[in-house]
RNA sequence: GGAUGGAUUCCCGAGUGGCCAAAGGGGACAGACUGUAAAUCUGCUGCAAAUUGCUUCGGUGGUUCGAAUCCACCUCCAUCCA
């Protein structure tokens, strides 16, 4: 199966801008691509993993990627599906997202001497004379051209500063830089991107006479159509300090019946064969499909170790309700005891398992606390050091928040 | 620069002097049911030494016994005019 024959079965692909070319030019490694990625956080995350794995696959197909890191455009900040202005980042914050992102990237694209190669538009972005910029690039941009863009349509309502709105002028200098360095040729990115990127192969047409192309990937929504990846808490990250590997597998682990498959396709490198195998599989038997999803990626992102130890946990804490060694904990100190006892509430704002006391006080009345699987329906229950000790004791709270809280 | 409307808790949105920690909805969280799913039902949703106290309705001052609510100034946003 060529290359891109299993990027259309995965269901990856979104929009493209000449099929037929596009084929062409990737099932014979014959392209140059670039895939770009804003710093606006200190870690990469799903949506961003996705972009990496299509780098991968096109990579081992024998085509050139370069990882664009957005230390430039950041500083704008694109306003594609967004309804409210970013907040300004300061460049030293961009500065340190951009180091996060290049350690991350290395995990799982090799760069290097005719291998990816990743750049920074900070570099040619940042030091942009305007007047000449405007003159020389500006001049191919039509306004009314612009505002007719999804993206900035949306944005029409609610507010579009100036800045922003340059947002896609830079994106499309990007690539016609990338195409006169290094002779990018494709441009791949979210769907979100779509009229950023068009953007950018207008005006190298414009100023080149050349062709590029550009193509999307189908965002990764859920059942309900949201974009998925997020939590209330944030998005999930790929960061093990931002993100636990245990959370990371449990954040796949619980995906609804109706994504699976879609996620398994999409995400993983998993045979098309193997899928479609599970495809047929319902009820309760998409609990192995989940847990395979949630193997995998957990095994991609933070390696197998950590993946075999996330679904350890998970086995035993959930299906024989016994205790797993590698529970997330939390250590007491002797600051955390007055007069020789700490209560329960405190316990479960000490390990975070709540954000506040009043929070925990809630959590004990509607009965979803339990220690050492024994229910607490005492708000007062203390606990005394030496009860800590050694194996310390398991808090739940609720159906899917463990710790072990130690002394 | 001018005119008008607006900013309320995680989000949307009601509230126009005390009865307001603030309606309603969404989301989140917890319980029941299940398959660690979905749907449904129930509870809950500022903080705390908890029948009480404290902090919150864009910001700063003011009026008042008492302000989310009235006044002044400021900041930001939208619409129209230039």
């Amino acid at each position: 199966m060529t290359v891109f024959d299993e990027l259309k079965e995965r269901g990856l692909l979104a929009q493209l801008t000449d099929e037929e070319e596009i084929k062409e030019l990737i099932n014979n490694g014959k392209a140059v691509f670039y895939i770009g990625f804003d710093p606006t956080a200190d870690s990469l995350h799903v949506g961003h993993f996705m972009a990496l794995c299509l780098m991968k696959r096109l990579q081992m197909a024998g085509n050139q990627p370069i990882a664009l890191i957005g230390g430039g455009t950041a500083m704008i900040g694109d306003p594609s599906g967004r309804s409210d202005l970013r907040t300004m980042m300061t460049t030293e914050i961009i500065d340190h997202n951009c180091e996060c992102f290049k350690k991350q990237m290395s995990r799982f694209i090799e760069f290097g001497e005719g291998k990816a190669r990743m750049v920074n538009n900070a570099e040619w972005l940042r030091d942009l004379n305007y007047i000449e910029f405007i003159r020389d690039i500006g001049v191919h941009f039509s306004v009314n051209r612009m505002l007719t863009a999804e993206c900035y349509r949306q944005r029409m309502e609610k507010g579009l500063s100036f800045l922003e709105f340059n947002y896609m002028i830079m994106q499309s200098y990007d690539f016609l830089q990338l195409y006169e360095k290094y002779g990018c040729n494709m441009q791949f990115g979210g769907d979100d991107q779509w009229s950023n990127m068009l953007g950018g192969t207008e005006l190298i047409r414009r100023k080149l006479g050349k062709d590029a192309y550009a193509m999307t990937i189908t965002l990764l929504l859920n059942s309900e159509g949201k974009k998925m990846g997020k939590t209330q808490k944030g998005a999930v990250w790929l960061d093990p300090e931002k993100t636990s590997p245990y959370e990371f597998y449990q954040y796949w682990r619980n995906v609804a019946d109706a994504d699976v498959i879609k996620c398994l396709k999409m995400l993983t490198f998993l045979p098309l064969e193997q899928i479609r195998e599970m495809e047929v599989w319902k009820g309760s038997q998409l609990n192995q499909a989940k847990e395979i999803l949630a193997y995998e990626l957990t095994k991609m992102v933070h390696g197998a170790q950590e993946a075999d130890k996330a679904q350890e946990s998970a086995r035993a804490l959930f299906a024989g309700g016994m205790d797993a060694a590698d529970m997330p904990s939390c250590q007491l100190t002797d600051a955390d005891f007055r007069d020789g006892k700490i209560d329960i509430l405190d316990i479960l704002v000490k390990s975070g398992l709540t954000a506040s006391r009043s929070e925990a006080r809630r959590a004990v009345e509607q009965g979803g606390v339990t220690v050492d699987h024994e229910k607490i329906s005492d708000m007062k229950t203390c606990y005394e050091p030496a009860q800590l000790t050694g194996e310390g004791i398991v808090v739940r709270r609720g159906k899917k928040n463990y710790k072990r809280v130690l002394y």
